[in-house]
DNA sequence: CTGAAAGCGCTAACAA
DNA sequence: TTGTTAGCGCTTTCAG
């Protein structure tokens, strides 16, 4: 019952315990375990056997303390279960581990609170953040610090660096295509997440005014359920609807569902533009038309941002921190 | 040009720094920055505002070195771009989360070497492991040491702890269902990445064995696009094919795809039944039929059970520390 | 309410 | 080829 014995997995082996067993210094043990030179063949062999059996893992928290190295970034995202995120976190995993970085993921969705609280658990853990954090960019970049932020999808850039998206290029692109199609009555299917992008909902309006289309928004949660129970309801309301924008790939497959339980002909009778870009898109039948996004290249934008802003190429708040990428049409079936 | 001044961020501040700017302890500071008792609101509002000008944020490496706590884990993923992998993750970081861990996530598809890559990565970064190891799963614990490994679909369980699906129960549900159905002429698709899961294979085929339906096994690469050549392919050999089992959802969509383009009704002509449950099927014309995996219990399943490893309730390599998880067949409308 | 001392486990630099 | 010394930045005693 001493309080040695009440931890189960006993006092972890230091480095100290193997030089011991070994009968040898713990630099020799250091220099056995990293594959340093300037140490014979025998002696390293012996250490690391020894260390084996004693279930020796050097401490990373000593180990950074002393070489400062390693960078760990943390990665906040709002719903890795929308697969635009996960699309995105790839290609950020797949950056950072090129550069030998890691990623510590925070998914503030599932009642994780906002992303403000994954800033939270996520700044004593990190060297620097990447996120949608819509609102809150400011205030996580408060918490960092000195530390970069790369908020993803919020116009005002509030962090260190941002990632934004020119949605009046997309509402203009996606209007267009619907205008040469002659559709008379679009329906803009928003998030009800307000302010992480309302962003999108402003765009379009406005596009619609530039080109006089009549333009009616709506709004529902983002998943694919949700969208699709607000275009029934509004398929009885509105009947002579004739194309949907629709705010994300995720909320179209709903409202295409939607559609053909309606027994409304996509495109025929309702053309159905998504936006994303993700490779959902391409499974659904009929396959979406959509505003897309190359999310690879968002990823390495934003790993390459935060590089420069870790390095210093790249000042924090400056004008070449503030990136702004463009969707392009995809057209496929739906539109 | 000084060694000093080479750094672009110069040298991070201390808490040294920090208490010679504030004319106090280095106590203090921390007392200030961690909320502590014992201390006026006046000196802890000082240093907070010195800490904050100063760009002050504590290592967490010398933290971590003397506090010892926070638990962080890794997560080795195959492809974060199936759809099943981020559903999978996003509820182990869910119950992480709720651990107060944090996880590392790895992906080491596209190109970023193998599973065992992947644990070596990770290795020194966190004090456990869960992952599709495969075949590495038993490396992978070597280069873990005494730190757990949960390795999931891995029926040899070379781990500390695993997760195994019951794939003769998943494959006898399947092919009884699709006997009922008098379906004849049974393909399944596998995935032609070997190793991870074989599993799958040889259980759909002892089960077709069971009740006498005559089986053909094809396989394809893993992806919806693969999967969907595959079965343009079959369709053109074996044009009475009337039933298809397939190693995975995202391989489903492409089948269904290519039976559509194929002019086969579904499940009129062709029943398709998937493997894995993921949100992805409900939203495929027609719905996919599916042997699903309550992904939200894998994920739960493999944290508590690395939770018990770590806390010493579960005994590693013990049969306590070997789950195995059964799938359900969900039918919907393409079987 | 504040400070001084000790030490977490490791590696870099320097000796032997 | 090996060992000794010093110190990374922080928090936990224990004293004032």
């Amino acid at each position: 019952m001493s309080a040695r014995s009440s931890s189960p997995g006993q006092r972890r082996a230091t480095i100290l315990d193997v030089a011991a067993a070994a009968g040898v210094s713990r630099q020799t043990v250091t220099r056995a375990m990293n594959g340093m030179p300037g140490i014979s063949q025998a002696t390293r062999e012996r250490v690391q056997r020894l260390a084996a059996e004693l279930g020796y893992t050097p401490s990373r928290f000593a180990r950074g303390l002393v070489q400062g190295a390693n960078v760990s970034v943390g990665l906040a995202i709002p719903d890795l279960t929308n697969p635009y995120f996960p699309a995105f976190a790839s290609s950020v995993v797949e950056e950072a581990t090129q550069r030998g970085w890691n990623v510590v993921v925070d998914d503030y969705g599932h009642g994780a609170g906002s992303a403000l609280d994954s800033a939270g658990r996520l700044a004593p853990q990190v060297d620097a953040l990447i996120g949608y954090l819509g609102e809150h960019s400011r205030a996580a970049q408060a918490i960092m610090g000195r530390r970069p932020v790369v908020g993803l999808d919020d116009p005002q850039a509030e962090a260190a660096g941002s990632i934004s998206f020119d949605y009046a290029h997309a509402a203009r692109l996606g209007l267009g295509h619907l205008a040469e199609d002659r559709r008379r009555r679009v329906v803009f299917l928003d998030s009800d997440q307000g302010g992480i992008a309302a962003g999108r909902g402003h765009a379009v309006e406005a596009a619609a005014r530039e080109r006089d289309i009549r333009l009616q928004q709506i709004a529902s949660g983002p998943s694919a359920a949700e969208a699709r129970r607000a275009v029934t309801d509004l398929l009885a309301a509105a009947p002579d609807v004739d194309a949907i924008l629709v705010f994300n790939d995720l909320m179209a497959a709903g409202v295409l569902k939607a559609l053909s339980e309606g027994k409304r002909a996509v495109p025929r009778d309702v053309a159905v533009i998504g936006m994303d870009g993700i490779p959902l898109g391409e499974l659904l039948t009929p396959e979406l038309t959509t505003l897309s996004l190359d999310l690879r290249s968002v990823g390495r934008a934003a790993v390459g941002l935060l590089d420069g802003l870790l390095s210093g190429a790249v000042e924090a708040g400056s004008s070449a921190a503030a990136l702004t990428l463009r969707h392009e049409l995809v057209i496929r079936q739906s539109a």
